[in-house]
DNA sequence: ATTTGCATGTAATCTGTTACATGATTCA
DNA sequence: TGAATCATGTAACAGATTACATGCAAAT
């Protein structure tokens, strides 16, 4: 008897991949890279995930290759979105979910229970936080001056452009909020 | 040939169980209470994890148990924290990691992908979402209401306080971001 | 000629989720 | 006496990470 499949497990990098596939054809590898790079300030996966995916969605008839030669022998299989595949990717992008479980960070967690630390230790510990965030919010601030203007809606850039904008308001917050921890923890500062 | 202990992985769950320990004798019927309530809202554990990690804690000596009676037959464990299992969790409280990859969120890569919906799927999209996260900022200020007034540093409370803060901060900032989506993508609205 | 990049995969392990399974105690 | 809560566990599966493994092609 064939297993049926599980209907109620989430698939992300599944839709992940068909999202990019749906905007134009790719190899494993395109796609690894593509993950690798610009996408992984919000999106991170690892190589070896990508292909016993793609492997998967070809015999769920969601995806199809045609391999090419590169040079004179090295095969490539160059990946394309099927109609069932477009289907699915369509009907999980206007889901609505009920929110998901707030993600675990261990640093929070650290914070719950840094009244168990020095002050000096929780300082040095929020510090070195803050200044992490800092240098991946400055990062994030090139990445949108490169960006140049505000995109016209309905394109690609804007969805793009909207990401960006999510990514350096969560990180300015969290600047904050750490600065706030600082102020909370030292009595001598003014509120 | 014994295996080595994998040092290279994260076991924040040994931690968070270790640091409720350090602070109080329980069971694990009570450890799971504790992470289905008040914490929830920032660190959410299922109930099966718990018994196989306090197991593996008491193998490697991390914890202990006596066990008590409730009513006539009913057996209970009452976990306590070893020496041993107190080092290893202050140390990693004072450790300050380089910053994990941003956690994924499905939301956000709908989001990514929202130009390939209409104008009106992504409104619909956008609004749902904000109203989610607008309920559970509420739920999250009832609670800092709840609290009282600010904490004096160095206590639990204090602690409790950040993480709260923390998790408000973070909240108001998602339905700003959300907003301003929905103000990108209507061309009428006045920027 | 050597390094870097292109290209595809597998194996082992860890972490977390869903679902199942059982039974005692307390309160209405 | 029946429902809610206390209390402890297991099994199967899903998802992600780390590490391993191989080999061609292009550029310096």
């Amino acid at each position: 008897m064939r297993k049926e499949p599980n209907s109620t497990t989430m698939r992300s990098l599944k839709y992940a991949l068909l999202g990019m596939l749906n905007q134009q054809d790719m190899t494993g590898y395109e796609l690894t890279k593509l993950f690798e790079g610009a996408l992984s300030e919000f999106w991170s996966i690892k190589q070896s995930q990508i292909y016993p995916e793609l492997k998967r969605l070809t015999e769920e008839n969601k995806v199809t290759y045609r391999v090419e030669i590169t040079g004179q022998v090295l095969e490539k299989k160059l990946y394309s979105i099927t109609e069932q595949g477009r289907q699915d990717f369509m009907e999980w992008l206007v889901r609505s979910a009920p929110l998901p479980p707030t993600p675990k960070e261990d640093f929070r967690l650290q914070v719950f229970f840094s009244h168990q630390l020095t002050s000096a230790q929780r300082q040095t510990l929020l510090k070195n936080q803050l200044a992490q965030h800092q240098a991946r919010l400055e990062h994030l601030q090139q990445n949108r001056r490169d960006f140049g203007p505000q995109p016209a809606p309905d394109t690609a850039a804007m969805s793009d452009y909207m990401v960006l904008v999510g990514a350096i308001m969560r990180e300015e917050t969290t600047c904050r909020w750490l600065e706030r921890c600082l102020e909370l923890n030292d009595p001598a500062a003014t509120p």
